[in-house]
DNA sequence: TTCAAGACTGCAAACAGTTGCACTAAACCT
DNA sequence: AGGTTTAGTGCAACTGTTTGCAGTCTTGAA
């Protein structure tokens, strides 16, 4: 049924292993021989089994992509630029989703460990202890987590949190809300020191929230009953969300409040008012975070964030 | 280094045979030995390997799914739900991204097809004859696209489009636009014979157009200068491009010109105005359609959609 | 008591490749 | 001319698991 090495052999009159050898080590088989399996190959429609060449080599030519919700507006771009750089040196790319579930996470790194040569793990949730137990079953690089021992990409959001809190000020605010995201979370955590840290701004934390549009609605009436001109939220689904809240309140943004999300995601340049926001190099994130996995190396790189201004934010009144 | 069946088997007195039935067919092993068997396994921290079971099995629990563009608000959902879906039964999901490219999906058709059990392809572009010579190399259902002899599902945009133009005619508008997508689109040829059988209506055809936000944009120009009062759009992408590019030429949605998309991406859900769009059960369509490749199952479906109205649409001055 | 049936388990041959080693023949060097 | 290197190829063992077949040991029935 499926042609396999042998007949690719027995037709073209050489040793399997020469056969194996054109494919995986050109250079180590006569010209004239390697044009003639090639050929024959072609005609009998062979392509080599990567089970089976797994089986001996130990490597796969594949990775696996863990994130916590493949529907999030923030993963996609990350997951077509991992697919893209994986595909650029001929890897394949389970790609996964945890539903946000912690648990998860190691549950599908051990059901990937044999079928794959690597793991990207996009802000996991699980704790050091368990990280660094699935560290020793595959190789992995982590997104958006700081993690001692394993390869590392970060996207410098404290940065952008930065900017984002000093262009409140620039702008005359001095009292801001952080609406922040869920308990745990590295980001969330990253986001508030950076932006304790700006001078002359008082800020305000309202949270934990669901990193989601409802959360950002549901949050609307503490900011509003909190008094302040200006609100950094914790991304941009939590910023529509709270616009929202914010509307249904007769509260108008930027006129009565001034909104900044994080993340650049497409829904935040579509909406009214367009998102002032801190763009995250998702794309960047995901070919990096491959590339760290294919070359093996362990490195801990830290990602450039920067401050979008749309129409979201303006002078408090 | 890693931990085999012969490790397991030599640790708890049986053959190896024995352990492989213990975790492939339970029921043939004594009660006894195959809870011995897997505390043992349990404490060596074996997992069967999947490359080597694919070998001898020809069953690799692995699924492909080919998308034209991860990144498009369209796709994530059914990813997701295909994940999901996948998951609940134990397969694992390689996910690719043609990035638009017709030819990648032969390409990429290739090479999983070792790899997988079955594949589902989203809206492909390749012609009739390439996808049947694919079918020869791999199981597959193909999403949004009819093909004799394979497992489909489609999504009955048609029947979303004639209710989206109905909605319209019951407004009071008369005469619309059809701002199409691109040339050989199956989903959009539906949309355009289903949009021209309202009767009471006069369809002007706007296309082809890229089924993006700037294909939306620059259609603006011509859906003013043909003096409709409603437009159907391929997509929400395209109808938010589309209210953009009025906007710019100083006619407002839905006050001026009403606009429905299709599809019913978040982000028209957030948009401002929010759009009346046809709600496409790509949720649905993603579980189904791994369902049928699990199952072997070679059918035809067509699952409804809806028309969803929210602010984009109003009678014509 | 004897025999057949049934329940477990072991044996060994696949599955589709890779790779260290051995071998041959040609090319190269004095 | 003789020896040495080198290029190319074949041989066979190995990767981790499944599975048809055969063997052993119980068990139940006649």
């Amino acid at each position: 049924m499926t042609v396999t090495i042998r007949d690719v052999a027995r037709a073209s009159g050489v040793h399997v292993s020469t056969v194996s050898r054109t494919f995986s080590a050109p250079h180590m088989v006569n010209a004239a021989t390697r044009t003639r399996v090639l050929t024959v190959a072609e005609e009998l429609g062979y392509r080599p089994n990567r089970a089976a060449r797994a089986l001996t080599t130990g490597r796969t030519h594949n990775l696996g992509l863990i994130v916590a919700d493949i529907a999030n507006p923030f993963f996609p771009p990350l997951i077509k630029a991992a697919h893209a750089a994986a595909r650029q040196r001929d890897y394949h790319l389970f790609v996964a989703d945890t539903d946000e579930e912690p648990a998860a996470e190691e549950e599908l790194v051990q059901a990937f460990s044999k079928q794959v040569d690597g793991v990207v793990l996009c802000s996991p949730r699980s704790s050091n202890k368990a990280l660094e137990r699935l560290a020793e079953r595959v190789p992995f690089v982590v997104v958006n987590r700081r993690l001692r021992g394993a390869a590392t990409v970060l996207m410098d959001v404290g940065h952008g949190a930065r900017l984002a809190v000093e262009h409140l000020a620039g702008l005359g605010h001095r009292r801001v809300a952080l609406v922040s995201g869920p308990a745990g979370s590295w980001t969330s955590a990253e986001i508030r020191t950076a932006a304790e840290q700006v001078p002359g701004i008082e800020l305000v934390v309202i949270g934990p929230n669901a990193p989601t549009e409802r959360g950002g609605f549901a949050a609307a009436d503490r900011v509003r009953d909190c008094a302040v001109t200006g609100v950094l939220a914790y991304n941009d689904l939590v910023a529509i969300g709270l616009i929202e809240g914010l509307a249904d309140r007769g509260l108008s943004v930027p006129e009565d409040v001034s909104v900044v999300g994080i993340d650049d995601i497409v829904s935040g340049r579509l909406n009214r008012p367009k998102l002032t926001t801190v763009a995250m190099p998702t794309a960047a994130a995901g070919r990096l975070a491959v590339d760290l996995l294919i070359q093996e190396v362990t490195a801990t790189t830290s990602l450039e964030t920067r401050l979008v201004i749309r129409d979201s934010t303006a002078p408090p009144r």
